[in-house]
DNA sequence: GATTAAACGAGACGGTACGTCGGGTCTTGAA
DNA sequence: TTCAAGACCCGACGTACCGTCTCGTTTAATC
């Protein structure tokens, strides 16, 4: 299944490091993520448990990393030429990705440890939400070669429209257990689009 | 089905139920999610621990019911007459509970214990897809009544709408860790109310 | 298998009793002292759990009550005309007996709760200690009859050389987990008669 | 598959191992068998609970190793060039031991778990069984120096002598909480000893 | 034959201990 | 320096079973 890993016994950086990410999202995908244990992933990537700890310092980091990283290579940005043929791929996608154990996992991560940004202020890190800003960002493109073309008023916010519709295969699929068709998407797309040239 | 009268047991019960129930509302207010222990709300509600394992049988469960319950109090379905000015009130309240500590909660408990609708069908008794499902068609009044005032063409679905604008709010609330105030509540229903107006 | 029962709803005194202590005994039988649970007696004797408590207070009593009672009927004193086969058939059949799950859990018991024994004298009542005193004078009258047939010097102690036998019976079954088949039975028969007969 | 050099950790495991066995007879000596709990055995030797669970398993497991490496320390194996009193000082020792809160647990401990050997023959490791085993196999030096020294017959058995007299203060003490004096000890000895001599 | 007290059915609860799970740390030896 | 190895710490979860409590209901003896 996994090509040949090879384990040297010691192995070195990158290569430790890419096999823990490996083994990582395949226990997502085949156990869940409260199935994905530390030393799961260590024995599965030939690695001791304690090399995890040593670079990721906690179970959430490795996961989040993992997830991201694989939502990055399953959900790319798309040029069609078309905006709503370009929404609805990328939505698409997007429904596949969180339809998957390893999408489920991203919604129960939490913002950093527990809710520890309970007072007002997000006072650390939070990889989560900066991983959501930097996605919406890089697919705002597609919305702003809409404006681009004329397809869209320029008055329309990119990642406004983007939130709206990530959100509601979000609450579907993550929430209620539901599936997100194809003409779900569309329909979804269709509405937003419709909203965003009339809005205002 | 329904015991013809109460037993003194079943009157007991109901005691016992609320004040656990109470007191996981509050832990979960103050102490989090993962701050939020089986033996803190026993002593909490001065019941024993075992109690509440007989009555829930997970953790899950317990905080599951309380942040339902909580949910159904804190975002009730409003009537002002105006299609617009009920959705604004809706989503705000939403918004607000879903800033909420216990509102945080509600997105990390997954789809009953862990992710165990990895079949593709739902096999078993989901309680929070019910739940939200429940939710939705509560709401759906809200947007039934536009159609009935000429507010919404007839063929909307109330529903999908909903659906949409609890979504964005949900990605951008709990997700993001971003606020949502008033003024991004307004954009939100008026880019659905004008796209549901217009498309198709 | 048990004699019809009969279960008219509420059944009083004796039958419940007698319903209990059988239910006990068989239980105790097929699933051993340590799965013999209170619950699952009541169960079986069709007998709601509370009613066993309030007669026999403490798991403990109703299993040595249980057992004891048991004892009884398995190991009576025979009155062959042999003291030596008399004693040979009194420790066959004891033997027996503690090789039963039943007589396994009369050595697990304990002296009243646990060790409350622990201060030198013995402060209460502890029926297991009763019980063995009982038993041992029951059969002392077979080595009294050697003493008047004349098989036995007058001035040996009956208690005392059936506790000699008894125990290492006890010792062998109960501690040890080996079988004591007739042979040595009779070993031990001959070596407490002959040492008796010559000592002193 | 001994390591041949003690690692680190098996030297750090030896001195957990010795805290947690002496902890447990210190509880076993002052608070009985009932009232030595795993938790207050991990406290009092300054260990986790889980160390203990990780090591012996189960309570019953770390008790019965407990009160065997007690027993062999407290009666030994003496040789005074007399039979009458190697023997005679043997069983004191063992009816002190007995006497004990310690030596009071091990009759109580059932062989291996409840009384699994139900079926016939042992199929499993029974550590009490293989205990005493051992204990008679060692005291029967004491009847063979007898036997070498002609105080003995040269066919009696070592093992079934010892089995009688350790069994009759077994009987006494254990189940019967009776003492078990000098005096009780030396007629027993006595008795014995002439059965011995003059069986068969 | 109606009344009443004891015994029983029923079900939830209190309480204590056991054992499990999994995240995370520490020490030492070796590559 | 990094990694393997293995025991440990720590804290929470869940389970099992004993025994108690309250109250409704039946039964048997009494008036």
């Amino acid at each position: 299944m996994t090509p040949s890993r090879p384990t040297p016994s010691h192995r070195r950086g990158a290569a430790v490091r890419q096999a823990v990410l490996d083994a990582t999202v395949e226990l997502l995908a085949t156990e869940g993520l409260s199935g994905t244990r530390v030393a799961d992933v260590a024995v599965r990537a030939g690695v001791h448990e304690t090399s995890v700890y040593r670079r990721w310092g906690t179970r959430t980091n490795l996961i989040l990393e993992a997830v991201l990283s694989r939502m990055d290579a399953d959900v790319p940005v798309p040029d069609t030429g078309s905006t709503r043929e370009d929404l609805t791929v990328l939505l698409t996608a997007l429904a596949a990705f969180l339809a998957t154990p390893t999408g489920r996992a991203l919604s129960r991560l939490g913002l950093t440890p527990d809710d520890a940004a309970q007072n007002g202020a997000a006072q650390g890190a939070q990889p989560r939400s900066e991983f959501w800003t930097a996605r919406l960002t890089q697919a705002a493109v597609v919305i702003q070669r809409g404006i681009d073309r004329g397809d869209l008023p320029p008055d329309v916010d990119p990642e406004f429209l983007l939130e709206a519709m990530g959100g509601a295969l979000h609450l579907r699929i993550l929430q209620r257990g539901l599936p997100a068709d194809r003409d779900y998407v569309s329909r979804l797309v269709d509405l937003v689009l419709a909203g965003a040239r009339s809005s205002r």
